[in-house]
Order: C-alpha cells, then structure tokens, then sequence
RNA sequence: GCCCUUGUAGCUCAGCUGGUAGAGCAAUUGAUUUGUAAUCAAUAGGUCCGCGGUUCGAAUCCGUGCGGGGGCACCA
C-alpha cells in the first residue's frame, strides 16, 4: 500500500503496487502522455518501474534536462541499434550522454564514411517508427558475460567484468535488441521522437587509453522538439561563423603556413592589435608593482637538467646543437631564465615580493593532432610572471594577481569568470607541511575573491597547487586563460634564496602567474567573443575616411593625418570606387568608424561620422570628433 | 602521435566514369567622380600541395610524405 509523496507535498495512497505512469496518470492524462522518467528518492527509474513501499516520486518530461537526457541516451542506443541492422558484425563498446548530445563508440574494421551517417539515420527513423517495446531484466553477472562473449562482443563482456560484485547487470531490450545498461530508458522507440542528427565520426580510444586500440565514435545530436533542434544548429552555424580561423584571414590579420606548422605569421593589423594588447597590460603591470625583464630564447641543455625540464619535459622541448657541438634548448618556459635574474645579487626579504614579469615567446613541440589555429599553437608570447615571495606572502600575492586578472579580463569585456582550484597531485615534490600551507594559502585566496569555484582534486602540478581562470565568452563558451600556480620546487633546485629578518638564509616560495595566458590564444578568443568586432580601443585599424569624390581628397587626407596625431589608427579610402562600394567593403572589413567627407563636411570643417553595424549618419565637426574618439581609445571608457 | 577526412588562381569554390583547367570576387588598365552595404568594360592570373607509380595520356587512379579540418590522446 504504498503512498507517494510528490514535489509539491501533496501525497497519493495507492491501494496496490504501482508503476511510475500509473503514478502520472493518477495526475494528469496529459502529464502521462509527456511522462519520460520518473525518480524515486531521487534515484532515476524506467516509467515502468513497480513502486512497492512508500516513497517520493517526480515524474519528469522532455521539458526537464532528466527527461531530455534519457531521450538522449535512448537516441545512442537506437543509433546502436540501427548500426548493428545494417552492419552485423560491428561490436558496440559504450555510448553516454554528452552535452547537446551523445555518441556511440563502435568496434568495425572498415570505416564509417558520411554516407554511411546518412544511411544509419535513416534506420533509425525506422526504429523508432517501430516502436520497439523496452523491457529490462536483470541477469545472472555469469551468464550475461557468458552471453556477450558467445555473441562476439567482447567489449561488452570486458564492461560486465568490470561492474562490482553485488551490483545489478541490467539488460534493456528493444524489440528483441539488447544492451547492456544501467538505464533508465524511455517506454519504447518511438517516444524519442525524430528531432536527433548524427553530427559527426571519429576515431576514439577504447576506454580513452592512447594504449588501446582505436574505435570509431559517432557523434549525434538529439532534443525535444524540432524547434529546438533547429536552435541547436544554428547555434553551431554561429559558431562557426566566429571562427577566428575564418575571421582572421577575412580580416587579414595572420595566417599559418605549412613551412612552419603552429607558429603564426602576424600580418601588420593582427600585430597592431598584438601590440596594443601588450602596452595595456604593461600599464597594468608597471601599476601592479611588477619588473619587466626579457631573457634569452636559446639556453644550455645543463640549466634544463637542472630545472627538472629536460627530464619532464624533454619530449616538448625543440633543441639546436651548434657547430661547437653544444645542445641549446629553446625555452618552452620562462621560469628558469627568470629566477637567474632574481639570483643577480643578494636578496634580502625587504626585496620581497619581487615581480618579475616577460612577454616572452616560448617554443613547445606540440603534438599535431592538438594543434588548432591560435587556440593551440607550437610558439606563443606569455604575459608570464614570476613572483618570488615568502610563505606569509602567498595569500596576498595571489589575491593580487586575481584582482588584477579580474579587472583586466573585464576591461576586455569578459565578465563572467570562474576559478578552479586544483590541488595536490599523487605524484608531487615537497614536504606534506610546506603543501599544507601552500594550499591553505591559495585557497584563501580563492575564497577571498567571492566567485564561483570548482575544486579539482589532485589536478595541481607536481611542483605545487594552482587556480585556473575560466572565462565565459559572449555565445556562452568557456576558456581557460589565466593561471596562478605555488611552486615550492624549482627556486631550491636553482640555488634561490634570500636573506630572513633573522640573519639565515631561506628559499623563497615562487608563484607561476599568467593573465591572457597566451597572447596568440587570448587573441583567438578575442576574435570569437566579439566576432571580429572589436571594441574601438583594441581595434587594429580605427578608421576610414572616405572621400566622397576626387575633388575632396586633400581634405580627407588632412582628416586622415589628424586622427593619426591624436593617436588612433586611420587610412584614407582613395581607391576609385564610389561611396556604396567602399562601405560595404569596409563594414565587411569590420572597421569601426567610418568618415566621410564631401562637399559638406568641408565647407563646416566637420566629418560625417558612421559606426560599424550602425545605419545612423552622424555629423560632426573635426575636433569635437578627435576629442570624443580620443576618450573613447583609452579602456575605461569602454 | 592515433582514426577519419581534405589540399585546384590572392579568396570562395566548380571540374561526371582518366583526354595537359573554369566561375564569381579580388588584382591591373580604361571609362565613370559618385552622399551611406557591390558602376561598367577590357586584361592578366595556375608546377591542380611535394615525390614516386600505373597508363599512350593523371588535377582525376594507386603508394608515400607534408599541410589543413573533425575527433581521440596530449595540454607539465
């Protein structure tokens, strides 16, 4: 007899056993009919699941993202389903949720092609036109390894292996198709509903292990309705159109070529916008207290043996022998240079903190498959930092660098950032004490700043526990940017140390600190968040005065020179193209401002002023106009 | 690095089953002198990614190398 509580609080008595769509039946027909999965004590469960004692139940729909991911996850299995019709022999491994989608990870010699996609999206229409019952049992762990084995699927057999001892081995069945899985699913086929697109193949390590063999894994997407199907790939569409491998070469500002794979050419407006980048965070810098060095690229093998690199990093790091046989490395990082800069002349703890900051450019080997665009280069600039302070300082040190990593990131029109938080790792250098502290430092500093954060455990680096800045961009993507890490290793393996209050000699904590991160990937960012469109203080060419017809070319020139006095970027337009023409051109071109200058603005000494994506003509006279726009070119005004 | 896929003019792309390449835009030249998102015409432009093979003949088929793209792994 049991007695269900529902979320509101209202409770139903059943005289009976009951199963979940009795349950929503008992509600409503509607909510029935929508009915997906239902949870009790919180716990998933089929709507076909018997309820025997007194419990409390939700009953969810395709509105709810529990009721959304069992379609999802319904759709993976169809598409194994319809894999395994139309290619027997093909072993199916595993096939999860994933945001917006799912995939399935297959076991077939032979290559999914894009027509195969096609083919297989077709059948599963058809599967779920069938509307195959489900059904699930619960097997003997014997007997269902027995059974994939005898079936050929030894994947599955390995997965049953794996499940622990005294944990339920559930079998779903579609129709008389069946998989192993812990569930819950939807009622039959045909409640997926058709609003699924199998999106993409790929290749995919079994059990994510480089060591294994490859599968391939088929990517798909699924939802609700076909509104919302649409929505998801327009959303792409959007994307895509951001892509700042796209932008960059429409806009002119870099590109990649094969003789040098990963290492970007910046062409004069990319550099412009580089630049500009770089002397805004040297403002910051000088303000924040920091020293700007520069060290040498090219280093002896000795000093990367004795910073640790050589050993655990060596497989990253470019290498140079010269003609006297001596091996260079080519700096992957900045740190090693940075403390023999701190190790010139004796340091007292009055010295401390010491900030030392580079925008140095470090060469890392990485692998080819991971590169991508500006995202993921071989050669970038770090807006690197080291700052060498005593343990009492780490708190304060590193809340200062989030402030300042906090403020910069809005001025550059991110405001919406989280922190993550890693600690310890299982394999690490360092007393357990010193790590103790260390944490309890960085943590407190992480508190301190009031926002959101995630705490990865045993995700630090070997040498010390570090806070990553993740920032959202304007389609609601995140990115990995700004970095404080505690290294309580490499200062004592380069003989650091300073001189204590107490007259002895100590080994000074050192903080890894980077802002953008990378310069080349932050750009990237950059390019994708404003999709081109750059606020106008960061734009790399401001504006374009256009004259109206030959007649007014001098006046434009005058204009053009003007602007270029007062600071800001310009070019003259002189090309013999009439009004129409260059504007399109130039608003495709994504130039903020545009001015242009007839018989009208000459005769008032003034420019017609038109913005990007804006139709409004706007006149003004020339120095109103450089005053207003010269404000406008520092950041606090934007 | 691994799996799949891809490489044709400055750019975007076409080129069926093998018969030494084509469009639009850009460029150049000329005409036009233009008031807020493409004025007209002419001209020029290519080692079809590199190397090797099959073939009478290869952009096209095969092998291989390099690069790009999508993932996986990697991102101390």
């Amino acid at each position: 007899m049991p007695t269900i509580t529902l979320p509101d609080g209202k409770n139903l008595k059943f005289s009976k056993k009951v199963t979940g769509l009795q349950v929503a039946e008992e509600i409503s027909k509607s909510l029935a009919k929508q009915a997906m999965v239902i949870s009790i004590n919180g716990e998933l469960k089929d709507l076909d699941f018997l309820i025997e004692s007194d419990c409390s139940v939700k009953i969810f729909t395709a509105k709810n993202n529990e009721g959304l991911e069992t379609i999802r996850h319904d759709t993976a299995h169809i598409l194994a389903m319809a894999v395994q019709e139309l290619f027997p022999g093909t072993q199916v491994t595993i096939g999860p949720v994933i945001e917006n989608g799912f995939y399935y990870d297959f076991a077939r010699k032979e290559p999914f092609t894009e027509d195969d996609l096609k083919k297989i999206e077709e059948k599963m229409r058809e599967i779920v036109d069938r509307d195959e019952i489900t059904k699930r049992e619960v097997w003997d762990r014997d007997k269902a390894i027995k059974h994939f084995r005898n079936k050929g699927e030894i994947y599955k057999a390995e997965l049953i292996e794996g499940i622990p001892k005294g944990e339920e081995v559930s079998i779903y069945f579609h129709g008389k198709w069946h998989d192993l899985c812990r569930g819950p699913h939807l009622s039959s086929t045909g409640k997926i509903g058709k609003f699924f697109k199998l999106t993409k193949v790929s290749g995919a390590y079994w059990r994510g292990d480089s060591k294994n063999e490859m599968l391939q894994r088929i990517y798909g997407t699924s939802w609700a309705s076909q509104k919302d199907l649409e929505a998801y790939l327009k959303r792409l569409e959007e994307a895509e159109k951001r892509d700042h491998r796209k932008l960059g070469k429409e806009m002119d500002l870099f590109h990649f070529r094969e003789e040098s794979p990963g290492s970007v050419f910046w062409h004069e407006k990319g550099w412009a916008l580089f630049q500009k980048l770089i002397n805004y965070m040297r403002a910051r810098q000088d303000a924040a207290g920091y020293q700007e060095v520069n060290t040498p690229e090219v280093l002896d093998r000795l000093l990367w043996e004795k910073s640790g690199h050589w050993e655990k990093y060596g497989e990253n790091m470019y290498t140079s022998q010269t003609p006297d046989e001596k091996v260079f490395a080519i700096k992957p990082m900045n740190c090693p240079g940075h403390i023999q800069v701190y190790n010139q002349g004796l340091k007292s703890y009055r010295d401390l903190p010491l900030r030392i900051t580079e925008f140095g450019k470090v060469h890392r080997y990485e692998p080819s498959g991971a590169l991508h665009g500006l995202l993921r280069v071989r050669a970038f600039t770090q807006d690197d930092a080291h700052i060498f302070c005593s343990e009492d300082q780490i708190t304060s040190e590193c809340l200062n660098v989030t402030n300042l990593i906090l403020d910069i990131y809005k001025d550059l029109g991110f405001k919406n950032v989280v922190l993550k938080y890693a600690d310890r790792p299982d394999v690490r250098v360092g007393d357990d004490k010193v790590w103790d502290k260390a944490e309890s430092s960085l943590l407190d500093a992480v508190k301190a700043t009031k926002l959101e954060y995630s705490i990865n455990k045993g995700e630090g680096a070997f040498y010390g526990p570090k806070i990553e800045f993740v920032l959202r961009d304007a389609i609601g993507r995140d990115w990995q940017c700004g970095t404080v890490q505690v290294d309580l290793n490499l200062p004592g393996r380069l003989n650091a140390s300073y001189v204590d209050k107490d007259g002895t000699k100590k080994v000074p904590v050192m903080l890894h600190r980077a802002l953008f991160g990378s310069l080349e990937r932050f750009i990237g960012i950059l390019i994708e968040n404003y999709a081109g469109k750059f606020p106008f203080w960061i734009s790399p060419l401001q504006t374009v005065v256009i004259p109206i017809s030959e007649d007014f070319e001098d006046y434009a020139k005058n204009v053009s020179e003007k602007i270029k006095e007062a600071g800001m970027s310009s070019i003259v337009d002189l090309k013999n193209h009439n009004l129409n023409y260059k504007i399109r051109e130039h608003s495709l071109a994504k130039i903020p401002v545009l001015l242009i200058c007839g018989k009208k603005e000459v005769d008032s000494n003034s420019v017609t002023i038109r913005r990007l994506d804006s139709n409004k003509q706007e006149n003004m006279e020339i120095n109103l106009f450089l005053k207003k726009f010269s404000a406008l070119n520092k950041v606090s005004q934007n």
